[in-house]
DNA sequence: TCTGGGGTCCTAGGACCC
DNA sequence: TCTGGGGTCCTAGGACCC
């Protein structure tokens, strides 16, 4: 059997946690540059709130009623996650954290009630960290995740916990679920089910692998087997990312080419931090700038183009420079730009790697880039590229929550 | 005025090999 | 007029997830 762990409105609940005055009321949070909702509390939602919904265009309507509205405050958010995923992870030998809000458990040869076993995470989870959870239990991954659905949807009579544990209630699920809903089956793949009349996860369980195969790939035919009860996605324990991106939408546009070097030396700066912290050197980097796609009265303009380089780096300095060549590539002037982004790919293991006969890494940069991230662990960007401003990201996060949990030190300036 | 960010996996088709 | 067969590897793009 395998436990689905969600937590209830993650983001919104995060900010309730350290502000008691906001239970029960309704609680938005928006993307970067106050864009748009990607996180609801149950008030907002019964509220008509859609998910995605453009904030501007909700103004009003947050002010008739009262609604909270927060900027994402993802430190807050990625550190009260590794607070729920440490307790959990106490609850099985086997775990896979799948999102930031999601965790699945297996709970291979535990004899254990699972409706209690759910209900016991949930107590600790809540009891703990404050954070609101659910729990799904069945015999396949795809199958705990219509069982957390359960819960979460019919709270008076699960308590939160579900167990899919016969073939009675499998069935009496699937016939309950709309297709479109099941994991896996996003907008694409519901159009081609939806066109043979097969409208309930249950009517998609009952048509032949063959039509699934050819219709929906191999995804669709695992995934169709899993709601079957037969176990055909494993759990996955690889912890290293095989992609690393720092993309930004402008909070303003920008215009000129120093201006977006500037955008690529920041973004590239954090991707690098990232490569460093799993101990990777990449080999590829991908770069895109772009204009604003929904601005109809001006051209819109898209370019990206791939790096190969010629060592496996992990060196800010040298990505940087690499990066920069890359700009001048796709660099068109006298447009302005909305967002840009560095996308990193092609790993390999830092401690295990074959250098290069001819070019390699500058060798000095691993060390100096070790101090580095030293220092800006607790003073961030205090040492930093003099190509780069001190504002990393440049948002706009007009109603940013405290750093609760991860306040780090003001920033400071040191001369190198 | 204002529209997010970061991932994974699969496949078709091209380039290449003998 | 006629032009094999069987592979591998790589990549861009699509579909999906939260």
């Amino acid at each position: 059997m395998y436990s689905l762990i969600d937590c209830n409105n993650f983001y919104a609940s995060c900010e309730r946690v350290f502000n008691p005055s906001l239970r029960n009321v309704p609680i938005v949070v928006l993307s970067n540059n106050d864009g748009c909702v990607i996180a609801r509390s149950n008030e907002a939602k019964a509220l008509g709130i859609p998910m995605g919904a453009v904030a501007f265009q909700y103004q009003h309507l947050f002010k008739t009623h009262g609604v909270k509205v927060f900027s994402a405050n993802f430190h807050l958010y990625g550190d009260m996650s590794h607070r729920v995923m440490n307790i959990l992870s106490t609850y099985s030998p086997v775990s896979e954290i799948y999102s930031i809000d999601e965790c699945f458990l297996s709970l291979h040869g535990m004899k254990v009630d699972y409706h209690e076993y759910g209900l016991d995470m949930m107590r600790k989870v809540k009891k703990w960290t404050g954070i609101p959870v659910c729990v799904g239990t069945a015999p396949t991954k795809a199958l705990a995740k219509v069982a957390n659905r359960i819960a979460k949807k019919f709270p008076d009579i699960t308590h939160g916990s579900y167990a899919i544990d016969s073939e009675e209630k499998r069935i009496k699920a699937l016939k309950w679920l709309s297709v479109e809903d099941v994991w896996g089956v996003g907008r694409q793949n519901a159009k081609k089910l939806f066109a043979i009349g097969a409208k309930k996860a249950y009517d998609f369980t009952l048509l032949p692998e063959s039509w699934v195969l050819k219709n929906m790939t191999i995804v669709g035919l695992r995934l169709q087997r899993e709601l079957k009860g037969i176990p055909s996605i494993e759990m996955e324990e690889e912890e290293k990312k095989q992609s690393i991106a720092t993309t930004r939408s402008f909070s303003d546009d920008v215009n000129t080419f120093a201006e977006l070097k500037e955008r690529l030396t920041a973004y590239t700066t954090a991707a690098a931090e990232k490569l460093r912290a799993q101990n990777s050197l990449c080999h590829t980097m991908n770069l895109f700038v772009e204009t604003n796609r929904f601005k109809e009265t001006e051209t819109y303009y898209y370019k990206s183009i791939q790096l190969k380089l010629p060592f496996a780096t992990s060196s800010t300095i040298e990505m940087v420079a690499f990066a920069v060549m890359g700009l001048k590539h796709i660099y068109r002037p006298h447009l302005h730009y909305k967002k840009a982004g560095v996308i990193l790919s092609k790993f390999v293991d830092a401690d295990c790697y074959q250098p290069s006969l001819f070019f390699n890494s500058d060798p000095r940069h691993k060390e100096l880039m070790k101090v580095i991230d030293k220092i800006n662990a607790t003073n961030h960007n205090a040492v930093r590229l003099a190509g780069m401003d001190k504002n990393t990201f440049k948002m706009r996060q007009e109603h940013l929550s405290p750093a609760y949990t991860t306040n780090i030190n003001d920033v400071i300036e040191v001369r190198v």
